[in-house]
DNA sequence: GTCTATAAACGGATAGAC
DNA sequence: GTCTATCCGTTTATAGAC
């Protein structure tokens, strides 16, 4: 409400943690390191977050929560007006990671590391978000590709999930790779890419005998 | 030489090392619990590989050496023959992936991780083992696919190594999220799925203008 | 090459004053 | 809500005997 104070002790902290879990990872990252940046006390994770593990949770859901809404909101959109274009889907669900991208690179990367973490209980957290991202992708897949089997759709859109991750979380090691030639810059050209890339793969022939 | 030998110290510690580390990761990992099943002694690790991030360095060069010389290896069948298919490129880069899964999938586990691993240093080192690969591999696609522009292919080539690496580190995320529909089984078949994406991926249009 | 013992530092968590 | 002090376990690394 009163614009002027200054954040709030559990938002700072928030914010610090999100960017030394991005920068550094879970383990690496000290709760003291955490406090040190939010110029706040050791105790108040504890007195705020209850654990480190309670710390890590809030700072997944501050940002997937409205991603996961946004997703959502586009799907509706897309949906509404008759059967679904696969393009128009997977845009649905690509686009608002570059937005999330844009307003904070760090949280997306931290997001991308989290699927192939070893950490069994924070995969399972992380996944939850997703249920209902799973059931209404599927139901509109499932319009837009009707001969393709419900397990194909899994397939590919695991295949799309993981092009997504490797575009916000790697994109250094491909400027590095490429010897300077593909940079990030905004996103938006990168999201474009991806989705063209995605939408094509997904049309793979379904025999997948094609070309071979 | 002798067959009937047991296993070296160095050998114990590197299998040792690797189980734990991609089922753990590297910082949930203590040298004591690598030790303690190899059942070598704690000052071992120090007196073969210097120090931990030594020892994370020859378990990563122990696989990824082999891997990258199978990967140049079916290359050259493919080149040898006139003018590259794309699709027997792709078959060329991702399907020694699945062999190395087969035989330990423990180790791609963790390979996957490492390339969106935080640690710089981890992964300057891992991307220095590919020199070979992204010249060969370029020059290769360039002939293969003439028209694009040598940026388009980095991309494209970008978003087949996250589809690769995601199906190779998350798929019992995959098969949890399908519901128990998607099992990676044996592999061969999540190898012809994703050779059969990419590939599809890989022909999109150009100019991005299709169909939207 | 292998082992014990130990150094030296850092981790998450908590009790209790304010 | 905030802060200090502290508990107690763990970490990598090394010195030096065998």
């Amino acid at each position: 409400m009163n614009l002027a104070r200054a954040r709030s002790t559990p938002d700072l902290l928030l914010d610090a943690a999100e960017r030394l879990f991005a920068e550094r990872g879970f383990d690496a990252t000290s709760l003291r390191d955490v406090t040190r940046r939010a110029k706040a006390n050791l105790a108040s994770v504890h007195y705020h977050f209850g654990s480190k593990k309670g710390l890590i949770h809030a700072v997944i859901q501050r940002r997937l929560d409205p991603l996961n809404r946004e997703r959502l909101r586009r799907l509706d959109l897309v949906a509404r007006r008759g059967r679904p274009e696969l393009q128009a889907i997977l845009d649905a669900f690509l686009a608002p990671t570059m937005s999330v991208w844009q307003e904070n690179p760090h949280f997306m990367r931290l997001a991308g590391r989290i699927l192939s973490e070893p950490d069994r209980d924070l995969l399972d957290f992380f996944l939850a978000q997703f249920d209902e991202i799973v059931v209404r992708f599927r139901a509109a897949l499932v319009r837009a590709v009707p001969d393709a089997p419900v397990e194909e759709l899994f397939w590919r859109m695991h295949f799309v999930i993981g092009a997504m991750c490797h575009t916000w979380t790697a994109s250094d090691g491909l400027e590095k790779i490429s010897g300077g030639r593909c940079r990030i810059g905004d996103g938006e050209k990168a999201l474009r890419r991806l989705v063209d890339f995605c939408t094509s793969g997904f049309r793979a022939p379904l025999n997948g005998k094609e070309g071979r």
